[in-house]
DNA sequence: GTTGCTGCAAAGTGTTTGCACCCTG
DNA sequence: CAGGGTGCAAACACTTTGCAGCAAC
């Protein structure tokens, strides 16, 4: 039984005229089952378990297509390589990131939203997306 | 009369062991006239015009000192380069950035800082620095 | 004159692209 | 069997580093 994430990908990959591979198939997976925000370089050594030929050119390559079909989005937390977030059944969030053991939070704050909502506003500027970070030490860094 | 910005730097210079340079007073001041938010590159090209032999690795090395003692801030927005803020005497402040005509406004939310303190106490989370960044469209780009 | 600094070019890092061959639909 | 996909290596953009000569203290 298909997962509900292959089957959109799989939608996706018809409506666009693309192509269902083996590799695109591993790189969903594997995808699936890491953790949250996964770079691509990680995921890349977890999917060469399962596909030892795969070139990390077509992790990359399969990301970009994740990111399109709206089962990935990228996120950047500054340690300078992208990292990929579950999005299909993961709702929108902020994180707290660990400077010492780089554990990551995630939270949400419905205030906060809202606040960034009038302050917006009141510069005439509309959001389409928004990013919070808070960085610092977690309970065990302390 | 020198700047205020200089004293911190020659400050930092002279504790650290290290030296004033005539490269390196032209990187700060370019910096301090330089509008917020600017790469390194963008930085370079600036110090060109007085200082023509300069080259890019010193700017690079520079500004890396410029972050340690406290003068700029590194920022990332996501568009593959780092950004040096002034951080003398700029407040903390986040920012809108328009993805159409890429103008940054900044702004500064004080409800909202206390409400990221108080999800952080809950999860056991010490904040040391915090990033929000909205995405979105200014009012001259509807 | 010692030690740090500079400019240059080379190396690094993460990511993207060109291409000949391969495989899906 | 046509057109997209793959692996590989080369190209990229930004940043860092090694080194011989230079300049600040």
């Amino acid at each position: 039984m298909p997962s509900k994430e292959q089957e959109v990908l799989e939608d996706y990959i018809s409506k666009h005229n693309l192509k269902v591979t083996r590799q695109r198939r591993c790189v969903l997976k594997a995808f699936l089952d890491c953790e949250n925000h996964v770079s691509a370089e990680e995921l890349y050594h977890t999917v060469t378990e399962t596909e030892p030929k795969i070139g990390l050119a077509t992790v990359y390559r399969t990301l970009a297509l994740l990111t399109q079909s709206g089962l990935a989005s990228e996120m950047d937390f500054g340690d300078g390589q992208k990292r990929y977030e579950h999005r299909y059944r993961h709702k929108h969030h902020d994180h707290m990131i660990c400077t010492e053991c780089g554990k990551i939070i995630e939270f949400n704050q419905p205030s906060i939203e809202k606040l960034q909502e009038e302050i917006a506003a009141e510069n005439g500027f509309t959001i389409t997306s928004h990013k919070l970070d808070l960085f610092g030490n977690c309970a065990d860094c302390k």
